[in-house]
This record gives structure tokens, C-alpha cells and sequence, in this order.
DNA sequence: TTGAGTTATAGACCGTCGGTCGGTATAATA
DNA sequence: TATTATACCGACCGACGGTCTATAACTCAA
């Protein structure tokens, strides 16, 4: 085979693209390390020069999701004018209403993460995630107890909440999209409507507000979402062994 | 090899014992169908006619743990004299406090669920735990609702709730075991005893209820639970590959 | 310009894995 | 006793993740 050589930044990326692609399509144990060095191009000495293990692989690319999720919010994290509550509250905000309309990708990404073949790959980027955004969150809730918007005696542990409240809003979510009529649609997105209310009122109660402070979307939005998705024709009762998604992109 | 026949019912009880162990020591990836087997001596073909798959055994290991977990309470849920609060109170006690002494191995066994390598075989049994407990405690709040104990328009919710709090505490109990010295212990100690008290009262509030309504654990429990632990020399930081747990009880 | 050293690539090869298969010994049934 | 169903055996298979040796392509000092 001709030897092609590229940058190694390059290279990288492009094995971390592909193994996304794949791991998001087949799962992270039914992608095989020969599939995705197929799709990437490239020897297996290639590759295990530039990772260790597949194991590796699957941490850089969990990596990469949080540091790429962290990005996403930057904006608000460094906004002069807004107070910790409004900075909570644009953070879970930022984590769904606007994904609606910016980012229809984003659902199918997520919805893909969910699935259970992705338990693995989820939780490794979920747990790069939580690193990050820890400390952010206890930083914001310890401002907020500081000037008197908050009252609360464990900051950490709020912040852990804040982000268990955030996950299973998503595994909710995901778990009514399985769903199969649109009857049952139906009930899903009222009983969802119902949780992110209960989610905000507890978050309100334990950070010592008064009810309706926090608001994690308008209500109404649940439903905005699940039709928007409805309507959407890519991610349906999709039997095809490889659901198109996170296309890799070929840089050349 | 002479040919062993035993009733279907204890082999395929001694498989899951070996498996379980097998799978708590070295994590369900990398215990092998074929340590299984030479463990429960059998041969490949008599595991696959007990079980579909290594999948399979995985989902039946996981539906067993479940099933013991349910009958661990089932004396709290029959019990006619105990109100809602109590009951809830009486439930969630009984998942730690009473585990200090009766049953040692009962956190050695959490401690090891929370290892990486058992991410996948925690899952599972999460996920067949959560749906035996989930309509038990959605019973219990809709009760409560009703005689007026808690205030919630969504028990389903706040059942959601109390089980991911259940986890979240054994997930940082595990997280503290991890940690080095007596002195990080100590820390982590403190951090733990705050985080209970924060469910505590974020569950009162959640369901209405005056602070200090629900008792996850007396003050000083979690170091109790510690320290109980720090003296049993069986688990430490221990370097063995097979950490000796699950002792697969022989059934002849 | 060259050649020594380093880095990036290739691909044959290896042990182990989960799983299959044809067959056999025992138990149940008639 | 003959027949069928059940429990069991172990050789075998393709695919997997990972290792190894070789070498092409780059780098840079002399």
C-alpha cells in the first residue's frame, strides 16, 4: 500500500472523527479497531502509534465531547452582566432550548448517546464532562450564596444535583422518543413536562428560592421539542444497522 | 471428562454464583465465557444450553441481584402499622444503616459494583433494581399524597428522585473508599456526612415536608460505616487481580 | 548533499475471545 | 425395551484487540 503521511494533529483528528462516527453508529464494543481504521485510512501500526489502546481512543474522544461541551457555554460563563442565578439559569437553559432550533444534529447526537449499546462511550463522556463543568457550577451556586441569592450549606453538592437533574431530564427524554405511537407520544411529553416543573421547583427548594425562580425551559418546550424531532424524517423507527449520524467529516 | 448431570435448576444457579463472582473480581469484560465455565465445571456446550449468550447470563445475573434486593425490604413494605413517611424513612435506612452490621459483605460488594470495569454489569442491575423499586415508591408517595404527609404533582418524579439519590450517595461513599490516606478520609468523611444531610432536606422539601422529616442516616453514621470498614482487612488497597469477594458458595 | 536519527506508516502475525456444531451419555416416556 | 428429549462434551471457527518487525519519509547537523 502506498504510504501516505499526514500531519500528526491531522491524523489524530481524523481517527477521533471516524471512531465517533462508528462508535455512535455500532457502539463502542461492535465497532471493531479494523473498522475504524478501514474508515479512517490508515495501518493498524498507525494507529497504535498514535493510541495505545482502543480503550485510549474512546477517552481522548470522551475528552473531546467535554472539552467541545464546555466551548458550548462559554459565552455565559464569561458574561459580566449576569447574576448566579441568571447564569444557572442560561446554563440548563443553553443545555436544551436552544438546541431546538441551532442544532437539530444535537438531538440525534443525543438520542444516539442514550441508546444502549453507547452505555459505555456515554458514560466515559459524561464523566469528562462532569469534570469540567463541576467546578464551574460550585463556583457559580458559591457566588450565589455569597451575595445572598442562594442559601445552601453544600455548594458541591448541589452542583452534583444540578447535574443528575440535567442527565435524567435527557434520559427522560430519550426514553420517550423509543416510544413507538403517537398516543403514547402524548402521554411521554406531559409526563416530561411535568418532570422539568418538578425539577425546577426542587432546585428552587433546595437552593433556598422562592417557587419559579429557576426556569429550565419555557413551558411548552418539551413539546416543541418532540415535534420538531417528529418531524424531522432522519431519526425515525430507524432499522438500518448503521444509523447515519456524525458523518465524519474527510479532511484532506 | 466424565460426564456430571445435575438438576438444571442448581446448575444454572451455580453458573450464575461463578459468574457473579467472576464477574465482581475482574469486571464483566474481562472475565472470559471460558473462566466462567472452567469455574462452574462445564463445558462450553452445557453453558449454551443454559444460556443464550455471555449477554444473556449478564441479564439473568442482574435480574437475581434485583429480585434479592426486593426481598432484602420486603418485610418494610408489608409492615401495616408503618405511615407513608415511615415507610419511606424505614426504606431508606435499611439500604445503609442496617448493612453496617449485618452484612459486611453487603459493602464490599457496592464498593467493587462501583469499580469501572463493572460499569456494565452495574447497569444492568440498576436498571432491573430501579424497575422492581420504582412503582414501590411511587405507591408509597401517591399514599402520602393522599393522606396528605407529601405535597407533589409528580410522585413518579419525586420516585425518580429518591433513587437517583439512593445511587448518587453510594456512588461518592465508593468515590471516598478510593482515596488514599487516613487524613483524605477524614475529608471525605465530612464532605459525605454534608451531602447526606443535603438529600435529607432537599427530599423534605421536594415532598413538602418541615426540614428534618426525612432520616437517611443518624449524624455520625457515615463514619461509622468508615471506619467499620477501614478495620476489615479484607479490602483495602488491594493490588491482587482477583480481589477474593462473591465467594461462589458449592452446591453438590 | 549526504547520512544518521527520528517519526510515521505498513501489514503479517499472535493469543484469546464469544460463539457454533456435531456428537454422546443419561433421563423420561411409551 | 425402544424412542425421544434433555443435559452435556469439546474441537473448532472467525473476529477481535494488540504486538512486532520492517521501512518510507521527514529532520537537521556537518
Amino acid at each position: 500500500m502506498p504510504r501516505i503521511i499526514k500531519h500528526p494533529d491531522i491524523r489524530r483528528e481524523e481517527l477521533l472523527d471516524h471512531a465517533q462516527a462508528l462508535f455512535l453508529a455500532r457502539g463502542y464494543d461492535k465497532a471493531s479497531l479494523n473498522d475504524v481504521i478501514a474508515a479512517a485510512g490508515v495501518s493498524k501500526g498507525a494507529f497504535y502509534h498514535y493510541f495505545a489502546s482502543k480503550e485510549a481512543l474512546l477517552e481522548a474522544l470522551a475528552e473531546r465531547f467535554a472539552r467541545q461541551a464546555l466551548a458550548g457555554v462559554q459565552k455565559i460563563l464569561d458574561d459580566p452582566d449576569l447574576d448566579p442565578l441568571g447564569r444557572l439559569n442560561a446554563l440548563l437553559a443553553q443545555s436544551r432550548q436552544a438546541k431546538i432550533e441551532t442544532a437539530p444534529e444535537a438531538w440525534a447526537l443525543f438520542e444516539t448517546l442514550f441508546r444502549a449499546e453507547n452505555l459505555v462511550l456515554f458514560h466515559r463522556i459524561n464523566l469528562a464532562a462532569s469534570k469540567s463543568f463541576s467546578p464551574i457550577l460550585v463556583e457559580i451556586i458559591r457566588q450565589g450564596v455569597e451575595d445572598g441569592t442562594f442559601r445552601t450549606f453544600d455548594p458541591e453538592g448541589v452542583a452534583d444535583i444540578v447535574m443528575q437533574f440535567g442527565l435524567a431530564t435527557h434520559d427522560v427524554v430519550a426514553k420517550a422518543f423509543a416510544g413507538g405511537s403517537d398516543a403514547d407520544m402524548d402521554v411521554a411529553i406531559e409526563a416530561l413536562e411535568r418532570r422539568v416543573r418538578l425539577y425546577e421547583i426542587a432546585l428552587d427548594r433546595i437552593l433556598g428560592l422562592p417557587d419559579g425562580s429557576i426556569r429550565i425551559g419555557e413551558p411548552g418546550y418539551v413539546r416543541a421539542v418532540m415535534t420538531a424531532r417528529r418531524s424531522n424524517p432522519a431519526v425515525g423507527a430507524g432499522a438500518s444497522k448503521d444509523r447515519e449520524l456524525a458523518h465524519a467529516p474527510s479532511r484532506h
